[in-house]
DNA sequence: CACTTATATAAATCTCCTTTCATATGAAAG
DNA sequence: CTTTCATATGAAAGGAGATTTATATAAGTG
């Protein structure tokens, strides 16, 4: 296993893209489209994300769909979120 | 307010701070000699993680104690923590 | 006041990450 | 079987981050 948890959320684009599959997988394209980011840029992502077992990928026809591997990861995000607000406050 | 959360929570020595002062206040001296590593990096981290908010900072004399602000974070360590276990058993 | 202890900081270096660009692969459609 | 669509991959460029080394500051001690 190649990168690690951490290292996956610490990328804006990356966060975007498994709040973007938390609700339901989508393919590439929907996914960059999502982010108004590269296709290319968008694989890259999803493979390190793929690699460190946060996401799962599923083939239809030419299309890969892409979904979150444990919904836990979205909780995390949920709090990591309420914390960095609470950690703004202070400021 | 400089760096965000993921960032901090992106390093080995970092999350070691975190976890080595989540407890009890540390002086730097004592919490480069807990991870091991030279006291000028410590600050640096130290630093770090004060810009954005996820510790404090208090003189005592000649020291600085430093402790975790929102224990919050070392929840979300947790959670992290057990989400990259769970995740490793993938592979 | 000189010395020591505790911490901070700045510059330099090295490594790692992100993004872009060009190209490859592979399925489906005509 | 050629073209198109969807995705993956590799290399290169640029930037950000980690660590080390050397030095500065500031408090406490004799």
């Amino acid at each position: 296993m190649k990168g690690d948890l951490y290292k996956c959320l610490n990328n804006a684009n990356r966060r975007k893209i498994l709040y973007c599959i938390g609700e339901e997988e989508k393919c590439v394209n929907e996914i960059a489209e999502c982010l108004d980011i590269e296709q290319s840029l968008t694989s890259h992502h999803l493979k390190d994300m793929l690699d460190c077992g946060l996401i799962e990928k599923r083939r239809e026809g030419k299309r890969f769909y892409y979904k979150v591997s444990e919904s836990e990861i979205i909780e995390i995000l949920e709090k990591g979120k309420d914390l960095g607000d609470k950690l703004e406050e202070r400021c």
